[in-house]
This record gives C-alpha cells, structure tokens and sequence, in this order.
RNA sequence: GGAGAGGUGGCUGAGUGGUCGAAAGCGGCGGUCUUGAAAACCGUUGAGGGUGUGAGCCCUCCCAGGGUUCGAAUCCCUGCUUCUCCGCCA
C-alpha cells in the first residue's frame, strides 16, 4: 500500500502513474470518499471529546456525592449519535482501505514503460545457448524413468511430480548448493519457517485480499505458502529495528504452493509449473536509501547462482504493465532451456520500497536521532527456484545418450557422482 | 485432547468501573559533577491517526474482535496465545 497522506495530496500524480500499470483509478470516487471522511472523522472525534469530558464530569459530581441525574439526562442521545456517526465514517473508512489496498505499487522511474511481457527490457545476458551436434531432448524426455508424472497423478492430481533416484538428489544437492553459498559467501542468515501462515502475514506481503484465487486455503485463516516471501518478511512485521542492525539479510528453503488457477492449459508438459515446487529465498531489509543498489546485490547473487551452475541466462527488466503488484521494481532471470529452445523465468527479484512495509509496520528507529521511525524497505528474490533449475539442468547438461552430467558445483553434493544415467540411476 | 493460571509500554511489574496512556524499578536519551569514565543527582523517554501555515488542540490503542456502561486496562462473550500438570505423539 502507499502512503494514504500521499494519495490524498498527489492523487492525480498517483492515478497517472498508476495508468502505466494498466489501474484505472476513479479520482473522482476518492475525492468524494475522503472529504466525507474527514467531515466525518472530525464530527466523531468532537463527539468522543465531549462524550470523555461528559463522563469525567460524572465522575467527579459522584464522587462529590452530587445527584448526577441531570447530568446523566444530558448525555442521554450522545451515544446513539456517536453510534451512528462512527457507523458511516467506517462505512467511507472501508470503502477507502478497500480502494487503497487494491492498488498496486507505483513502478520506479527506471522501470520501461510497457503492456505485457513483450515490452521487458534485456538488461544483460551471461554466456551463449550451447550448440548441439545432435536432437536436444526435453527434461521430460530426459528424465523417463526418474521424473514421474504419472504416479503424481495418481497420488495427488495434476502438476505434481514424484522425483527418484539420483534425480531427487540432484534436486536436494541443488537445495544445499543454494544454501551454502548465500550463507557463506553472500552474507545471508538461513532460516527455517513455517509452510502455513494466517492472513495477516498474507496481506502484509500483498497476496490478499486481491489473490486468494491463487492460494492454497488450509482451514479457516490457514494458507500454505505461495513463496518464503510470505513468512520471511513477515519476521518483522509490527516491529521496529534499530538502524544498527540494517541491512538484514535472510535466506530460507521451503516448498511453494500456488493453485495456478489462471494458467489452466499452460505449461501443462513437464514441470515447469507445479502446484508444489521447492525455491531458496532470498529477502532483505534495508534503509530506503539503498533499496536500489541491494536490489541490484540481491539480483547478483541469483545471478551467482547459474553462473556456477553454468547455465546460460539473461537479465530483463520488467516493464510496468508486467510488474507484480507490490513490486517497484523487478528483474526476471531468465534461463536458457534447449529443450524448449527459449529462455525461462527462474528468478524473480523486486524491490517492494516500502509498500510492503507498509501494510506491515515494519520500521527502523535512526541511530541518530532516536525520536525518527522510518518505514523499511523490503527485497526479496529466488535463489533460486529449484525444480525449474533442476530441469535447467537436465537439459543444459544432457548427451547423445541421453546421459546427464552433473555441474562441477553439485558433484560434492552428489558422492562425487559425476553422471546420471537414467538407464541405471 | 483434558484441568488450571496468565497475556499491561524496550524489559520487570502495579493497577479490578471514573481526572489512567497507565505507578514504581530497570534500560535508553540529555544534563550536572569529573582530566576521562563510573557512581550519584536532575530532567526526559510508547505507537498510530485527525486537524492546523504554525505553536498547538483533539482522537484511538493496556493480546485480537465483539458486547455492557454516561464512563472499561478493569465487567461479559468469542478467538488467539503463553505457562504448569495429565493424556497422546514424530
């Protein structure tokens, strides 16, 4: 959410930057909305005022032993009238919290003006696509044997999938490859958190009220996570740090659940998108100062990731019409994959500003100046997603027969295994 | 799952219907003293919001959400949560 103060005094600069995002905003609706409010909101704080003097003056007259009758009969309709006055100023205080938390983050001037993905900006590319003397396979392909979408079906459903063998510790080699390099070389603290959380962490990170379509109810309040991000930046919800600590840097794995509702027969081959994925999360917390150079860190140690990984990528920028909701801004990395012989998204790294902050109370107290509470910035990025990198894997690192060769990085991870062969694994 | 006791400011903790946003202590900040520091002493010290050019004035918040009342930290209901005991359990 933005600042509310902001809308009121730049609402046309807000509804103008908005338009970039595809958000048509009905100025006119809001305008009618807060000057009811404020002629409301400063009608019942006169009330509360008098009904809290009222009541003192009863207080006193008793305790003085006075019949305090008369006194009583004065304030006989001020309760209905207060009633009812805060009625419909709650009445335009929703309408306005419904209006204000339904709009997206405004995008940051570098962000390329744009509709859709097409309108994305390459921002660099790391390596080449390799040549291939023979017929590349797909990771479904590849996998025959290891990878098994049958058996997931039967289990479970659709967009699931039962990993075996060699394949499945492929997979997990790649979880504490990730790991270790944030901890150890990018300075990040790895934590263990809850898979469910309630709404509340979901509205402070942004996913409701607006997604829920997208989400995996539990129970009553119970949501699984669509990514860490949720329970991460949450940590600091309703909190105030001190600037000492700044800037805070954690990194988790969990598995990710997304109903995937409006991508019904897309990616249906494969496992490019599933209900349950696993992904190593990177966030950060920082002073709202240098929220655009740790994006473009966070970004770097993603990118560290397939560089040791030795996967050819690029880097795009998203243009405003394909930025997520309470992204400022964001770069998609994109991996090559010879199967499909296109680049896909495998990462995702925003810089929220304080929009998710916002809607959280997560603030820092100046180390100068105690009596300053500042908003936060909040950060975060997949470090990657792992089932897309491990079918990046399979396909970058294939053979004529069908063999995969496992990256230099993971053969620690892996015994020392140098090859997969599905034949035998 | 059963029984009991709790949830108050950064922390400890008092407050069980009236001038309480809340005693006291600790901690923090500023000052006096000191060569410096400590100690001692003095002062100060929660958050969110409304309104106003401003000084200021005002509202809300004592786990959360409802309710009773002229008036609620205090009484009632629901939920969440912590601790102790019992049961069950990876």
């Amino acid at each position: 959410m933005l600042d509310i103060k902001y809308y009121r005094q730049h609402l046309d600069e807000v509804a103008k930057r908005l338009l970039q995002r595809g958000v048509t905003l009905d100025t006119e609706l809001i305008q009618q909305l807060e000057s009811q409010r404020k002629q409301l909101q400063i009608e019942t704080q006169s009330l509360q005022n008098l009904r809290t003097q009222r009541s003192k003056a009863i207080g006193q007259a008793k305790a003085q032993g006075q019949d305090i009758q008369p006194l009583l009969d004065d304030v006989e309709n001020l309760g209905e009238q207060l009633k009812q006055k805060k009625h419909e100023l709650d009445q335009r205080l929703q309408a306005l919290q419904t209006i204000y938390a339904s709009l997206p983050n405004l995008a940051h001037e570098s962000v390329p003006i744009g509709k859709d993905e097409t309108d994305n900006q390459k921002i660099r590319q790391w390596s080449e696509p390799k040549h291939w003397s023979f017929t590349v396979k797909d990771h479904v392909e590849l996998g025959d044997g290891l990878l098994d979408f049958a058996s997931a079906v039967k289990i479970t459903g659709a967009r699931f999938v039962v990993l075996k063998g060699q394949l499945a510790r492929l997979h997990r080699a790649l979880i504490q490859f990730m790991l270790d390099l944030h901890t150890e070389q990018h300075g990040y603290t790895e934590l263990y958190v809850p898979y469910i959380v309630n709404q509340h962490s979901l509205y402070g990170t942004g996913q409701l009220p607006k997604f829920k379509s997208d989400l995996f109810e539990v129970s009553n309040d119970f949501y699984l996570i669509p990514t860490a991000e949720v329970p991460m930046t949450n940590l600091f919800r309703d909190e105030i740090v001190s600037e000492e600590q700044l800037p805070l840097k954690r990194v988790a794995h969990t598995p990710c659940f997304r109903r995937e509702a409006g991508a019904s027969g897309k990616d249906t081959r494969g496992m490019i998108r599933q209900h349950q994925f696993e992904k190593v999360e990177l966030v950060q917390w920082v002073k709202p100062e240098t929220s655009y150079q740790a994006l473009e860190e966070l970004t770097f140690h993603a990118e560290t990731v397939l560089q040791k990984l030795e996967l050819p990528y690029r880097v795009m920028s998203l243009c405003c019409g394909d930025l997520g909701f309470s992204a400022a801004k964001t770069y998609d990395l994109e991996v090559w994959l010879p199967g499909e012989k296109n680049y896909r998204e495998i990462s995702s790294c925003s810089n929220f500003e304080a929009f998710q902050a916002r809607r959280m109370q997560a603030r820092f107290r100046h180390h100068n100046d105690k009596k300053t509470i500042e908003l936060l910035h909040t950060l975060n990025g997949s470090g990657l997603a792992v089932g897309r990198t491990l079918l990046a894997v399979m396909e970058n690192y294939q053979d004529e027969q069908g063999k995969i060769a496992v990256p230099q990085v993971l053969q620690s991870y892996m015994g020392g295994q140098t090859v997969i062969d599905s034949s035998t694994a």
